[in-house]
DNA sequence: CGTAGGTTTGACTGATCTCAAGTTTGGTGG
DNA sequence: CCACCAAACTTGAGATCAGTCAAACCTACG
C-alpha cells in the first residue's frame, strides 16, 4: 500500500475523533505531526522487549501483534491490532518496551515520535482524552483477556477471540461484520488463547459442528451473530464502545 | 485503623512521588484535594461492574482486588491491591465500570472524586505523569497476568503471583520481604491464576517441598528469594520499577 | 464449645497436550 | 504452465496436568 501524508493524518484523526470530540483547532494540530512511512513485510518485529522506544507507529495498513514470551520459550500473544490502531502508546510515559510487537501480515506503518504525542496530549485537552481513553480501553482489553484465557473452556475461548476481533474490526469500519479473512494462523489463535494449534483445529471444528461459524481454513463466516456471541460468553461493554 | 487527612495526603504524595518528581506546588495541589474517609468490611463490594463512577478510591489500609466473571459463573481475579493503590484511575475518561472491586480485608479507603484528580493530572504535568504512569504500569502488569495465566504451568503460575505481590509490596515499602501473612485465602489464589483451589493447595504443598517457600496456612515464608524467582518465571521488568 | 470458613487429602475423571503422520494450499522457480 | 516446497492445516492415539467430588480436619471467632 503506497500512504501517503493524508492518509496518516486521516486515519489518526478518524481514530481519535472516535475516542473524544476534536475541534478544528485539534485537528489542525494533529496534521502537524511529524512521521515517517514504512513498509514491513510479515513478521517483521516493529519493537522487542527490552528496547528503548521513541517512536510509536500508528498502523496504516496490515495487522500487528503484541507478544511475551514465558521463560520455557512459550509465546503468549497479548493483543492485536488492527489498521487505524497506535501502538505502544505506553512509550509515551515508560521508556523501555516490555513486550514484543509484530506484524502479522505485510504492513505500512507512520512512526511518530513519542514525545510530540505526548506534547500534543498535554497541549490539547481533547487529544489528551483521546489518548488517555484509547490506553485505558487497551488496559480493560486485557482484564478481559485475562479473565478470557483464565477461566473460560477452548471452544468458548477461541469464539470469544473471534467475537472480539470482529467487533474491534466492526467498530472501526473495516469490512464485513459477517464474513472476512483472518489475517492469523492457527498458531496466532493458539498463542492468544493459551492452548496448543492442534487443539484450536478442533475447537473451530466444532464451532463449526455447532452452527456459530461456517469455516474454509482461513475464510470466515459468522454464521449466526447473536448465536456466536451467546457461545462466546461475548458481551462487547468492555470494549467502551470504542476499540 | 483511625485515618486522618494527614494519612490520606502523605500516603497519595508517596505513592505519586515514586512515579514521577513531585515540586512543593504539585505537593501544595494534592493537599487541596477533598475527599472522605470510610471503613470497609472484608469483602466489601467497592465497585460493581456496570456502575456510573464519580469517585476514584485510595486504599490507606487494608488490602484490596480487582474480578470479572464469566458467563458460566467462574470468577477470575484481575489483579490485587495493597495500601498505597489508587483503585480505578481509569474513570478518569470511562464512566462505566467494567469490573468490580472488592476488599480482601477490612480496609480503610479515601474516596477522591474523579473529575479533581482529572483536573489536577491536567494542571500540574508531574502529577499528570505520575497518573499516567500509574495507568500504564497497571496494564503492563495485566499483560503479564495474561502470559502468566495463559502459558505457565500451576506451579510457576502460583509462584509468579506470589513473587509479584512480594515485590510490589516491597516497592511500596511495606513490611519484610522474606516473611508475611498472606492476605487472601487459596480461593483468591486460585481466582487469580485460574485454577481451583485444590490444585493451589496441592501446588503451595509441592513449592514447600522444592524448598521455595516454608509455609503454614497463610503465615508464608521465601525460603530463598533467587531460587523462588527461578521457580516462578519472575522477572521484575515488567513492574517498570515503581508499581 | 459450636460453627463456618478455610485447608488438607484421596480417588477418580476429563480437557487439553504431545507426538506423529498425513493432507492441502499458495507461492516459486524451472 | 507445471512441479515442487514449505507452511499451514488436519486427524488419530495415547499421556498428563488439572478438575471434580467427597470427606476430614483445623482454627478463629462468636
Amino acid at each position: 500500500m503506497a500512504a501517503n501524508n493524508d492518509d496518516v493524518f486521516s486515519t489518526l484523526i478518524r481514530k481519535l475523533g472516535r475516542l473524544a470530540e476534536l475541534d478544528a483547532a485539534d485537528v489542525q494540530a494533529i496534521r502537524e505531526l511529524p512521521f515517517q512511512i514504512k513498509s514491513h513485510d510479515a513478521n517483521d518485529f516493529l519493537v522487542s522487549e527490552g528496547d528503548q522506544i521513541v517512536n510509536c507507529c500508528l498502523l496504516l495498513d496490515g495487522y500487528a501483534c503484541r507478544h511475551k514470551e514465558a521463560g520455557d520459550g512459550g509465546r503468549q500473544i497479548v493483543s492485536f491490532h488492527i489498521p487505524g490502531d497506535i501502538l505502544d502508546l505506553q512509550h509515551l510515559l515508560l521508556p523501555r518496551a516490555d513486550h514484543n510487537v509484530q506484524t502479522l501480515t505485510p504492513a505500512t506503518i507512520a512512526w511518530i515520535p513519542a514525545a510530540r504525542i505526548k506534547a500534543l496530549a498535554r497541549a490539547r485537552p481533547n487529544i489528551g482524552d483521546a489518548v488517555g481513553r484509547d490506553i485505558l480501553i487497551d488496559a480493560s482489553i486485557f482484564r478481559e483477556w485475562v479473565l478470557n484465557v483464565g477461566r473460560r473452556d477452548a471452544k468458548t475461548r477461541i469464539a470469544h477471540m473471534l467475537c472480539e476481533f470482529l467487533a474491534r474490526r466492526q467498530a472501526a469500519g473495516l469490512g464485513s461484520p459477517e464474513r472476512f479473512e483472518l489475517p492469523i494462523s492457527q498458531e496466532h489463535i493458539a498463542d492468544a488463547t493459551g492452548l496448543t494449534a492442534v487443539h484450536v483445529n478442533r475447537m473451530l471444528h466444532a464451532l463449526a459442528r455447532d452452527g456459530a461459524i461456517v469455516r474454509n481454513r482461513r475464510d470466515l463466516r459468522i454464521a449466526d451473530w447473536p448465536r456466536m456471541q451467546r457461545v462466546a460468553d461475548f458481551d462487547a461493554h468492555y470494549l467502551h464502545a470504542a476499540a
